[in-house]
DNA sequence: CATTTAAGAAACCATTCGGTTGCAAATATA
DNA sequence: TATATTTGCAACCGAATGGTTTCTTAAATG
């Protein structure tokens, strides 16, 4: 099964898990706690993050502790710098307000 | 059926149909000798893409011109912005290094 | 030592996804 | 006008996805 940090983020559960544990680690029941779904469906998703590397464990006694691994969200940046020099240029603030000015006369 | 940008993004040939089109736009017939392909599975990614509104068509005759809505992009960037506060913190970089270490002793 | 708790693994199910094939509509070309 | 080209749409198919239920393992607790 293939699966890359672009998968892994197209779930909003997911994204919602990682943003959860982003400044603390938790554990599975805990992060189940914050959502309407069972802790099976959320140690499923947390293996998919953990596959990629977006998310690390640690054990402690019976219980495992998942946290961010931050750096990784690094490539979601890299893959962006692409469009952020598009966006970010004169020319595309003018096609923006052409495009706003067109909207204002239909 | 519900789409956001993180779904489109999640598929590898939706990726490169975007930077594809980033810098100029292109037919969908165009862009589906850019890739393995049918011409039809490629117009899916398309409809998709348009769905969320990270693609614009203008009709030109018969041929209909994909381009990049850029702006789009912004919102990933958005949702990155929390991370990027963490991963840019002095504090991240130390626990980067104390990782390195950890694995270097295995 | 028996019970409870935390968590992963496997089996199963309905839904979605990506792709292909076939078809219809609209425009261009001879 | 007849034909070719560009494109979107619908139907279908196998694989993947997200979720639930059940089971097992391991650690804590009484």
């Amino acid at each position: 099964m293939r699966r890359d940090i672009f998968q892994a983020i197209a779930d909003p559960t997911r994204r919602a898990i990682i943003t959860l544990i982003a400044l603390q680690a938790m554990t599975p029941n805990a992060i189940a706690d914050n959502f309407n779904t069972t802790r099976q469906s959320v140690s499923k998703h947390l293996r998919i993050l953990t596959e990629c590397e977006i998310v690390k464990q640690e054990q402690q006694g019976r219980e495992i502790y998942y946290s961010l691994q931050v750096q990784k969200m690094k490539e979601i940046d890299i893959w962006l710098e692409q469009f952020r020099k598009i966006w970010e240029s004169r020319f595309n603030q003018l096609d923006t307000v052409l495009s706003t000015i067109k909207k204002q006369k239909k």
